[in-house]
RNA sequence: GGCCCCUUCGUCUAUCGGCUAGGACGCCAGGUUUUCAUCCUGGAAAGAGGAGUUCGAUUCUCCUAGGGGCUGCCA
């Protein structure tokens, strides 16, 4: 093939909130075209009116927006070849249905959606496989193949409703070379007269998108596999239309599926099996139902487009942490796998633990400060990077460092009861309060000065730390494990803490 | 049912005819740690089944089985 521009397209029909599975073919475009120096087009495939969802759109949008992925033209981001909203694209299509009628490769139809429904009923009950309207069966239904010319001319200028069909050859081979899985054969025999422009004027998503694909000029198709049953049909249409030559080449991925039991991911299985799948949280105007979402369930961005990344594809060698540019610069088509990738929620927030660590102290600060706020705590920036610093090593979210270390925020309001039983008694008591006193001696409050304090006071008087240690710790934090007490009281300052052993010896049982 | 696609540890996957089948998540054990987490070390864990091609098949071919997708005037 030679050298022709990329342009990739994102073609999501505005029927919801985009999951998961959508916005990792977004990305797989968006990677292949920033690889080759092309375009991504976001185009809105809304021929069905019916099915239109208020905020879908603007979903899409924002959610590959906060992926990182944006689109570099279409559909909220201008372009030379919109409009890119396929209703907005009406009076282009018709005309290349008539062209098909015109050569002979499609007719009208003027069944109706009830004697469709009779016929496959019938056939139902007779038992015989699906119905199809085909080559055998086109003959006996009322289009202008069946009907005399006059009859067909009349219906029509009567205003009768009618669709437009593709006629499909007898017994023909269609081929097609996918890029990821390589040579794709079907028969035609096998394939039925599909609808190509429906009786409301629209025309449907297999015209739509070879009428819009070919003027956007779209080099590289790059779907999921649920079209790989049409993509023939859709040569087909490159065919008849006369637009072979710039027929663009396909690329069929694999589906991601539920983690447990079978069949493809839906929307329904992130909420029973407690993780979300999509990437924004969506609320449904309609009927007040919400769905969770990656962003507002603490994830970043860059976490879970390198986990969306991997679910169908690697790069061969060990690496798995991919920032986006350089996911761009190893992504390949070739190396996306062709069996669907179930998916697996622990890996999910282990990508995110990794991007959490691998963020500085300073970086997380305003991130744990507005978690802190939406929890009425008070924190500076630079006291939250140290936070961060203490924190991030046993945390996945941001919130956890909040969670896990909340008594860095505010006074214990409870002590950990199990820790309290066990560890809490009269000589504990004894230790926290000899600590106390040696702490109010001290002039330096650093890690260092108050882990040798503590340490000599073990020494002197001879008992191991796992004597002194946890009592302490329940004292200062309420909590029976945590990282080291010479860095939180430290942090905590002087006052603090020892305003907390005081309230502990006070208010612990005797 | 028909058609198309797929099939390596529980999961994501490496392997492009030579394998003691590698890595990651998760799991288990040990070590480090006052504790927890981290970290380190180790472990269990896979080529759906059957034919064929070949000196040699996880790798190529076929069959069977299983899984998935499609089968709408939805995309």
């Amino acid at each position: 093939m030679s050298q022709r521009l990329v342009r990739v397209r994102f073609a999501p029909s505005p029927t919801g909130p985009l999951h998961m599975g959508g916005v990792r073919t977004a990305l797989y475009n968006y990677l292949f075209a920033k690889q080759h120096g092309g375009t991504f087009v976001l185009r809105v495939e809304d021929t069905d009116q019916t099915r239109f969802v208020k905020g879908a759109e603007e979903y899409i949008i924002n959610a590959l927006k906060w992926c990182g992925i944006a689109p570099d033209e279409g559909q909220g981001f201008g372009g030379d070849f919109g409009p890119y909203r396929q209703s907005e694209r009406k009076p282009l299509y018709r005309q290349f249905a008539d062209q098909l009628v015109e050569s002979g490769h499609a007719y009208y139809a003027f069944d109706t959606a009830e004697d469709l429904e009779r016929v496959r009923d019938l056939a139902k009950k007779a038992g015989t496989a699906n119905w199809q309207y085909n080559h055998v069966t086109r003959g006996s239904m009322k289009n202008s193949l069946s009907m005399p010319k006059a009859e067909v001319d009349k219906k029509i200028a009567n205003g009768d409703p009618y669709v437009i069909r593709i006629k499909l050859p007898r017994n023909e081979e269609v081929k097609l070379n996918d890029l990821v899985r390589g040579w794709v054969s079907v028969n035609t025999n096998n394939m039925d007269d599909k609808v190509l422009f429906k009786s409301d004027g629209m025309p449907t998503y297999h015209l739509a998108n070879i009428v819009d694909d070919y003027h956007m000029k779209i080099s590289h198709v790059i779907r999921g596999e649920e079209w790989l049953p049409s993509a023939p049909l859709h040569v087909l249409l490159y065919r008849y239309l006369g637009w072979e030559d710039a027929m663009p080449q396909f690329a069929h991925l694999p589906l991601l599926l539920k983690p447990d039991g079978n069949g493809k991911l839906s929307k329904r299985d992130g909420d029973r099996l407690g993780f979300p799948v999509f990437p924004l949280e969506w609320h449904n105007s309609e009927n007040g139902e919400v769905f969770s979402g990656y962003r507002e369930n603490g994830y970043f961005p860059e976490a879970f487009v390198n986990m969306l990344a991997f679910l169908g594809w690697n790069p061969g060698t060990e690496q798995e942490l991919f920032a986006l540019d350089e996911l761009i610069e190893a992504f390949r088509l070739e190396r996306v796998n062709k069996a669907g990738a179930r998916y697996d929620h622990d890996k999910t927030r282990w990508f995110n633990q990794q991007y959490l660590r691998a963020k500085s102290n300073e970086d997380l600060a305003p991130l744990l400060k507005a978690a802190a706020q939406e929890e009425g705590l008070k924190a500076d920036e630079p006291y939250c990077a140290q936070v961060a610093g203490l924190m991030k090593e046993r945390a996945f979210f941001v919130k956890d460092m909040l969670s896990e270390g909340r008594y860095l925020f505010e006074k214990p309001k409870d002590f950990d009861e199990k820790t309290l039983r066990k560890k809490w008694n009269a000589e504990a008591r004894g230790h926290v309060s000899n600590l106390k006193t040696i702490f109010e001696n001290l002039d330096s409050f650093t890690a260092s000065a108050l882990e040798a304090a503590f340490k000599e006071y073990l020494q002197q008087q001879e008992v191991g730390f796992g004597k002194v240690g946890p009592g302490f710790r329940l004292a200062v934090t309420g909590k029976g494990m945590g990282p080291s007490m010479f860095e939180i009281c430290a942090l905590l300052g002087k006052e603090e803490t020892l305003n907390r052993l005081e309230t502990a010896l006070a208010e612990l049982p005797q």
